[in-house]
RNA sequence: GCCUCCGUAGCUCAGCUGGCAGAGCAUCCGCCUUGUAAGCGGACGGUCACCGGUUCGAAUCCGGUCGGAGGCUCCA
């Protein structure tokens, strides 16, 4: 007896192959461990599926996204099972693949020490020696509940079944379809254990070989609710081989040495006093250089694209953010309001009503007010406000980070108001405007994000969402990148486009957002004169480019890893002299630099040589210039470049056009 | 906000189970006069985050507060 099947892969061509009945995918691509699981007619399965008459059969390699989530996913079984052999009481929640990895989650009622994840990770090592089995076998709900009598949480799984995929996770433990458990099956045929899940798993534990590793443990809510038990979760890497493994840390190293936290103090740019409180740095005299570049060009960039400068208070009377709706509805990220000119008789009695005020948290209801300031005509529009604007968001503590996550922070914040028929042109200018800027300041691999409704946070009529979300995915599709949805992202008032950037490392960054806003204008009922006499609403789109400047100058100080290009650079050139002898000479060759609008420095300490040229190496200086005995008498100075890479003996006025020229911003 | 871990000089860190607070770098002062990543010597510098408790004695043990890290939740 025998049935056809159609093989395929990405190498060769799909070829239809006669089998014996009984043939697994195991034994068309079986030997080794680069081969992990199969698809078969689209669907992901072990490779103990027993074939059948007419399926289209493909491997799943080991390398491959799908294989990684099948090698993590099973890690997680693993890293379960170990740790309920340590910990007996522990009750098992869900254990998922994740980017890079996979977790578990336990009830366990001792927390996980490092020490804990050592002996898991001992144990884990003498399973994957084992070679267990991973055994699917269906059950029925009643089956799967009394096997599972032990386990709470993977019952109140097995009753969610289903629904369930609308929980983040636990889509990995129950599908939509039957119910499976797997057995991990030693070689003497014991079941060592065993765990509801959906699979696919590679075929024994032994394939995990040892391109694994537990990475941290941590607290997690059960089903991703706050209100839920608090449970341990593990987190763990696992790759398809050692190699992969290793290469991995390297990049997580690579990573930390990049951290803006650390980069900042060592280049002295910016820090965060306790005194002044969390989430509020203070810029250092470097660090400040380069947020003045960075503001300049695109101040410049901005009034080059038609945008009108306003500047507003970082202050205001409650009233406004009661007509704006966010203290409805943001209250909570809102610092508390400061009450003034209250007054009180000696017995505490008000006697005089006091004022609230509250630091702004966004810019938008202040450009309102420019907005309605005067009588507007359609002439006037598109009007497009643009400011620096400070903020100040009651972040909570616990995520307060650095420079990417602070509590006041300034953005590049312009309302652009238009009339609906301007709306889709505007949008369509704004993006390329946006992508244009972002790109000179040395992004360039991006993508886009649709924010959509999430009707429980929103206000608003559906046609207008609607709307408004149509042309939103018009404009994005045409700008040619990548558009992934983010259902339920949206703001309250408005669906949004992110841009999404890599960095030079391959991390993603939500960037800038361009949000559209029908519900402002009428809550500030805001108006515009129409040609034809009538009154009309205008449609306003929030927009910021760096989302925040302090956010932005992290991205790119880890982009970079602190080697900001020439433009952006604090110092642009540090003069070394060789000896005392030649300071003087190079304190006239850093002023003709200077006037001409360089950033420079002369290096005239007491260090030797050597030190200096290592001080300004380790700061990251783009150029050093050098001058000894030599370059003096010949009226040149020596090149030192970043890369460490020289040019010597260069006549002072060469290397002066030079720097010059290497230092403009760029310009399209 | 929740869980775990952490807080010693400007920076990076040592200080074992309670017994006189240390190093390197940075800073300052000398000496050295230098050609491509750390010259030598000396000095200065700490209420051991803060408050309270235990103890004859606390950087060390306990409690609280503040700050930080990694997650979770959140992110207009």
């Amino acid at each position: 007896m025998s049935v056809t099947i159609v093989v395929s892969d990405q190498q060769t061509e799909p070829r239809q192959q006669a089998v014996t009945t009984g043939t697994t995918a195991a034994d068309l691509f079986g030997a080794g461990t680069a081969i992990v699981a199969a698809r078969v007619n689209g669907h992901l399965v072990d490779l103990a599926t027993v074939l059948t008459e007419g399926d289209q059969v493909e491997p799943v390699a080991a390398t491959s996204d799908d294989g990684l989530a099948i090698l993590r996913h099973s890690c997680a079984h693993v890293t379960a099972q170990a740790l309920q052999r340590l910990h007996a009481d522990a009750k098992l929640g869900i254990g998922p693949p994740i980017t890079d990895g996979f977790y578990y989650d336990f009830d366990i009622a001792e927390p996980l020490t490092p020490e804990d994840l050592k002996a898991i990770e001992k144990v884990m090592a003498g399973i994957v020696k084992e070679r267990q089995r991973f055994v699917r076998r269906v059950v029925t709900d009643a089956e799967a509940a009394a096997e599972l009598a032990s386990e709470p949480y993977k019952l109140e799984l097995i009753g969610l079944k289903g629904a369930a995929a609308s929980t983040e996770g636990a889509s990995v433990e129950v599908g939509a379809g039957e119910l499976t458990i797997y057995d991990n099956v030693r070689r003497d045929g014991s079941v060592a254990w065993k765990d509801l899940c959906r699979g696919p798993h590679v075929p024994h534990t032994g394939y995990l070989g040892n391109g694994w590793a537990l990475t941290r443990s941590s607290a997690a809510y059960w089903r991703g609710d706050q209100r839920n038990q608090q449970l341990q979760r593990v987190y763990g890497t696992a790759w398809a081989s050692k190699d992969d493994l290793v290469a991995y840390r390297t990049r997580q190293e690579e990573a930390a040495r990049r951290d803006h936290r650390k980069l900042g103090t060592e280049l002295d740019l910016f820090s965060f006093p306790d005194e002044i409180g969390s989430g509020l740095p203070i810029f250092h005299p470097k660090g400040a250089m380069i947020r003045m570049e960075m503001e300049d060009y695109s101040r410049r960039r901005h009034v080059e694209a038609g945008y009108s400068f306003v500047n507003t208070p970082h202050i205001t009377k409650k009233h406004l953010f009661e007509t704006s709706k966010h203290l409805e509805w943001y209250a909570d990220g809102m610092y508390p309001p400061m009450r003034v000119d209250e007054e009180r008789d000696e017995q505490g009695n008000i006697t005089r009503q006091g004022v609230d005020y509250y630091l702004k948290p966004m810019n938008c209801p202040m450009h309102n007010l420019v907005y309605a300031s005067r009588g507007r005509s359609y002439r006037d529009l598109p009007l497009r406000l643009f400011e620096f604007g400070s903020v100040y968001r009651y972040e909570k503590s616990g995520v307060v980070h650095g420079l990417t996550r602070a509590r006041g922070f300034t953005q590049d914040d312009a309302h652009i108001y238009c009339t609906r028929e301007q709306m889709k042109d505007e949008l369509a200018s704004l993006l390329t405007f946006v992508l244009d800027l972002l790109r000179d300041y040395g992004l360039d691999d991006f993508y886009l994000e649709l924010s959509t409704r999430n009707p429980e946070k929103s206000v608003g009529d559906d046609q207008t969402w609607e709307d408004a979300t149509q042309v939103l995915a018009e404009v994005a599709e045409a700008s040619g990148l990548d558009l992934v949805p983010d259902p339920g992202g949206a703001a309250f008032y408005g669906p949004k486009i992110s841009v999404q950037a890599k960095d030079a490392i391959g991390r993603t960054w939500q960037l800038s957002t361009i949000q559209l806003d029908f519900f402002e204008p009428e809550l500030f009922e805001l108006e515009y004169t129409a040609p034809d006499g009538s009154r009309q609403r205008p449609v306003m789109i929030h927009r910021a480019l760096f989302g925040s400047i302090e956010r932005f100058f992290g991205v790119l100080l880890e982009h970079y890893a602190g080697a900001f290009p020439v433009w952006l650079s604090p110092v642009q050139v540090t003069c070394i002299p060789v000896s005392a002898d030649q300071n003087d000479y190079l304190a006239d060759v850093a002023a003709r630099l200077r006037a001409a609008g360089i950033r420079v420095d002369v290096d005239h300490s007491d260090d030797r040589f050597g030190k200096k040229i290592r001080n300004a190496q380790t700061q990251k200086v783009p150029f050093m210039l050098i001058a000894g005995e030599q370059d003096a008498a010949a009226g040149a100075v020596s090149f030192r470049y970043r890369d460490g890479s020289q040019n010597n003996g260069v006549p002072i006025a060469d290397a002066i056009a030079e720097i010059v020229d290497a230092c403009r911003p760029p310009r399209r």
